[in-house]
DNA sequence: TAGATTGTTAATCGATTAACAATC
DNA sequence: TAGATTGTTAATCGATTAACAATC
């Protein structure tokens, strides 16, 4: 396995493992490199190559097995071990993540929920309760949490990460809409959720935009030739 | 303007326009590269080759005046445009997102809900109704919606973006874990919850094997001299 | 004018794709 | 063995960074 993955191939990996959890519920023993690529549209090349950050999970002349290539990428991504959720701000989307039932199957587990709000202090959500925030650092003490996830107004989360950061919190999965200043050796892995609303929209008016201006020239882009 | 931008640049867009608010906010009116890189964390660089793509919003010696460089990101995300969503699949994640008041002032604006569960429909969330699944293309036809939002399970939300293909919707934004296959003109934006807790996940394990290795041949990672 | 800082070209770096020898 | 297909090296492409002339 290389030292230093790439990002762009870690990003890749959970695609890998669904269409290969899609495959293996099909059926299929065994695929190559370029009917994977068909299906994933990309190249059969990239995925060689991807493949191969890890380990030669294939074999020449016959592919690669279905079933061994999952379990393997299932290792990788940590699909095998259980880990261990806090959920910090149980408002709308803090309350839809504990409910959310496709990341008990992949091993995660939303232990507690953390909030400032009487109103919703005491409350249970699939199993996990509903804490006053003040307890964060004891509740922390007494139990072994992997990821602390951020569903806060940005101020709030800011305070928040460096009291997580303190209790010795090595991941945090951030819907706050900032960047969080945290030690170097904790992870953060960010939503940005109207960010990513943003990019939509910004592709959608651009598109919008050169179709108005092919209009103008003439172009009625119906595909008719004019000669 | 470049006709070609690239999905890198489109990526960061939104990130500026959140460190030009800021700046706004904090009443500074001009800004250069260079401080910008260092509050952001990137290369001044990498600022005005981004910036310059789009058009010379700076100038030299002088540097960018925020509120203007503002706007023209605004105006290049649509900020300044009203966009009309709904959102189909009304269940915890569909709410939440209903109920997201940080769409609201980046001129995202919420129309209707839609799904089959008898339970929820009927129900208004911030001045939306929830409709049946089944009034879809009725609904579009009397609505102008720029965006449809897909909180389903998989398989439904395949079937549901063919429907709203052939309505004439233009933009999904899509939560459901599933590629969508769409004609080429219908842009689709994916927000992939779990891939994104998966890749922390991935990390995460990653660091944990790291340092286990570190600390099997001797390396006590404390930053000790052993000379 | 001199200093500052952009816009832009050139150099570097990294990621993707192509090619093919290795091998099942 | 012959055919298929990987693992891997080399070539290409694109994105990032550096450098500097243009100019406010």
């Amino acid at each position: 396995m290389k030292d230093k993955v790439s990002t762009a191939v870690i990003q890749r990996l959970p695609r890998y493992y669904r269409y290969l959890s899609d495959l293996l519920e099909e059926n299929v023993e065994r695929i190559s490199s370029s009917d994977l690529a068909a299906r994933m549209h990309v190249t059969a090349s990239q995925i060689r190559q991807d493949l191969n950050t890890f380990g030669g999970f294939g074999q020449q002349g016959y592919g690669y097995h279905v079933p061994h290539l999952h379990a393997e990428i299932g290792k990788l991504l940590g699909i095998d071990q259980q880990k261990y959720l806090i959920i910090i701000g149980a408002g709308n989307l803090g309350q839809a993540l504990a409910n959310y039932q496709n990341f008990t199957k992949r091993g995660f587990q939303v232990k507690a929920l953390f909030d400032i709000d009487p109103e919703v202090i005491g409350r249970t959500i699939q199993g996990a309760q509903v804490f006053p925030l003040e307890y964060l650092e004891a509740y922390l003490e007494k139990n072994a949490i992997d990821i602390a996830t951020l569903t806060l107004p940005r101020d709030r989360a800011i305070e928040v990460a460096k009291r997580l950061c303190r209790c010795g919190i090595k991941a945090i999965w951030n819907f706050a809409h900032t960047d969080l200043q945290v030690d170097e050796d904790v992870l953060v892995e960010n939503v940005h959720l109207s960010e990513s609303l943003m990019q939509l929209s910004y592709r959608m008016i651009a598109a919008r935009r050169k179709q108005k201006k092919t209009e103008e020239t003439g172009d009625t882009g119906t595909g008719e030739r004019s000669d």
